[in-house]
DNA sequence: GCACCGTACTTGTCATGATAAGTTCTCTCG
DNA sequence: CGAGAGAACTTATCATGACAAGTACGGTGC
């Protein structure tokens, strides 16, 4: 037990929610109260609350003790980071062809992203997603080694490489996904089947695990006739609903 | 001035990597530093680096002082309705031009969109806004006349019209949001300066009231290497977090 | 030249205490 | 009985001080 008290504490209140002693919409013990439990000052205590805030299992204001919001549920997380499950559940057939699977040795931005030394081995994936045969999405993604060389025993071409790592046991916990534009370079119009300098909805994906230690990041541009995305909110949540959706031919 | 401290501090250092006084990779002073900085204890500046550093912009780890990971610049989800005050609290200076605003008949794209009969009055307004001086974006609104109506009493130049029918008692409770990728028309470019063709970010919002009854409804061109959109999610937390981010100039 | 080691500096963690500000409840007054 | 004042609670913010643990760097001995 020589992991630092707040994380003890916030374990702790995460077990206590989800095996149902702590229900939701209840109200968690005052800082006061855990104060005493743990024999802490409010310092660890509160980067404790902090933590499951940000993790959004517990809400509440000032003023208001903190209260259990509703259970984790992992779909959301899946759905967005794994094309093949999004257009499954969207009743389309999600297709992919992989075009390119390479060990190199990581080139500086590589390095940056996936926090390893310039010239360690990484693998990086070029693939091209469909959905019911109309190109959709080129994704050009770099994994660490120990994560990649696993893809090497893989048939990428069979489907979901999220839902194949996951099952190896690879923690891909946490996303960040960066949306801009860009102009669709030579490759892109060839693959996607569109005019070169066509506008593109690219997304940069940087997925790590629970830890935050890099584990992947992707450059997925999307033709934004056939996929778009879609955030629902309102002032109520504190967070919002994302959402990929089906792109509007307008 | 009655934000937080803390906040201050985070803003402050955002927007010196916004403004590239640090340069990524560079080291942040370190926390004595800035406490001699701001006249502040260690508790307010480290709750600044922790949001910087949960935001990705800032790493390091024991012993080291903290480096610049990247340019991105986040904002919580509160900002995402409104321009100013997202540009507020990075640092940055928001600026706003509103080229037109006209009561017009309704087209029929706005009578969908707004649930009103074709030829109904509403209210258009087509503004320019900017960051620090530079063209960010493009608005083009359409209001429903009642809320409209009381932007002909406003300057519109002055700041957010967000804020502002807020403060008239306009129920802006909900928002949804699509995104896509369309290029740059005539207007477009001339108005962001950026060459025509160019890949823009577009944000389709449509905005109602906590009935769900239409209030507005836009259409937004981000300027890609400006503003960004970032996703950050978790498999611990239920729904993932919008912010809205600064473009990398990458 | 090179490995080893100790020192100075850094961040990480935690305790204690104080004030401000928000919420909830009760109690009083009309 | 309802509205409003107020007390008692909560969280939010910040100061100060302490120790542990990791890193960087220079010097020392081989």
């Amino acid at each position: 037990m020589d992991r630092p008290l707040y994380e003890r504490i916030a374990a702790e209140i995460r077990h206590q929610i989800a095996s149902g002693r702590l229900p939701v919409g209840a109200a968690l013990p005052s800082e006061s109260q855990l104060c005493e439990q743990w024999g802490a000052s409010r310092g660890p205590v509160r980067q404790a609350l902090a933590a499951l805030r940000a993790e959004g299992i517990i809400g509440g204001g000032q003023g208001k003790p903190p209260v259990v919001r509703s259970q984790a549920v992992t779909q959301p997380f899946e759905t967005f980071l794994s094309f093949s499950r999004w257009a499954h559940d969207l009743g389309r057939t999600p297709g992919q062809r992989t075009l390119e699977i390479a060990r190199r040795p990581a080139s500086p931005e590589a390095a940056e992203a996936l926090r390893v030394s310039e010239g360690e081995p990484v693998v990086e994936l070029l693939r091209l997603r469909s959905l019911d045969g109309t190109p959709a999405m080129i994704e050009r993604t770099t994994f660490i080694w120990s994560v990649g060389r696993l893809l090497f025993d893989h048939d990428c071409d069979s489907g979901s490489i999220f839902a194949f790592l996951s099952g190896q046991g690879v923690d891909l916990a946490r996303g960040r996904h960066v949306f801009d534009a860009v102009n669709a370079d030579a490759t892109d119009s060839e693959l996607l089947e569109i005019p070169p300098g066509a506008a593109l909805l690219r997304e940069r994906r940087h997925t790590s695990t629970t830890a935050g230690e890099p584990l992947e990041y992707s450059d997925d541009r999307y033709r934004p006739d056939i996929v778009s995305f879609t955030i629902e909110n309102s002032q109520q949540a504190a967070r919002p609903a994302l959402l990929r959706t089906q792109g509007l031919v307008s």
